[in-house]
DNA sequence: ATTACTTTGCAAGTAGTTTGCAAAAATATT
DNA sequence: AATATTTTTGCAAACTACTTGCAAAGTAAT
């Protein structure tokens, strides 16, 4: 079989994937949405706003449609966002078989991942990756008892 | 003794702690810094910049003073951020010996804090608490390898 | 096809934060 | 204590990430 007809499979399955997942979530779907999901589904990131409106065919679509996309897609947990840097939220796609978290290195940014979900054990991994000077920031988010009754 | 002696006795302890802590992270004693930093070892926080400069007797110092003020405190360490609402830092004294972290609720903004550090427990502690909906943000900072030898 | 509703592009606006620069304050040197 | 050096501050302007109002275009239900 040849390469090329190859990946044009996979991209049919990606866009046919992202159909699927935008109607399940109650979206309609437009061309900007499918690309943008596509794309999150294709290349795992976590990516900043900028980066994904870059990666996409050049015009394909506005900087504000992709802000708003990836807003709609954080609100119906299709996707989710990590705050690694200081005022740059990074988006990537929300796989509940695959919850894990990132290390960002505080000099070159580089992103790298881990499954593990208990943090000593963690620690301990990332040192022995070899990173230095490790912090750790862990928020959680929920509904209080007063806004649940409100 | 009359209790206003008392809380002047305080506010004394607090400037004595914060010059030594300054002092201590080879940053200059400045009118500034002792009042951030004095405010933020009496009130726990998180606060966000805005808060604090509030907080502060009115015109004692700028606005552009506050953030370059917190920035030296998270850069030395005396002070941790949580990225609690998008686009918006809080900043807290760090005390080493009350390692926390923090829930936020979704709805109402309302910042509570606990000190388990095992995500099972903490998830299960919160339900307890009567919390719904809890999803938690886990990131973690360091220097990589390639970084270490540059 | 027609209708009702939603989304988009564009441009302007906003919130939070940073920065350049001259004046003022803090520290080091004499 | 006076002076020199370095650091910090206030102010205003700039910047970045993100949001919003509105008219036009697209989507989906009938
Ligand atoms: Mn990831
Ligand atoms: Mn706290
Ligand atoms: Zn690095
Ligand atoms: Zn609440």
């Amino acid at each position: 079989m040849p390469s090329h007809a190859h990946s044009h499979k996979k991209v049919i399955d990606l866009e046919a994937k992202s159909i699927e997942l935008l109607k399940a979530n109650g979206l309609s779907v437009t061309a900007p949405r499918k690309m943008i999901l596509s794309l999150l589904l294709k290349e795992h990131g976590p990516f900043s706003a900028e980066e994904i409106f870059k990666k996409l065919p050049k015009y394909s679509c506005d900087q504000a449609t992709v802000y708003r996309c990836l807003n709609q897609f954080v609100e119906t947990q299709l996707v989710n966002t990590a705050y690694l840097e200081k005022e740059l939220a990074h988006f990537e796609f929300n796989d509940p078989q695959h919850h894990h978290h990132h290390i960002i290195c505080k000099l070159c940014k580089k992103i790298d991942s881990f499954h593990d979900c208990i943090l000593d054990k963690i620690e301990t991994n990332l040192l022995k990756k070899g990173y230095k000077d490790i912090q750790h920031r862990l928020e959680f988010f929920g509904v209080c008892e007063t806004c649940q009754k409100a």
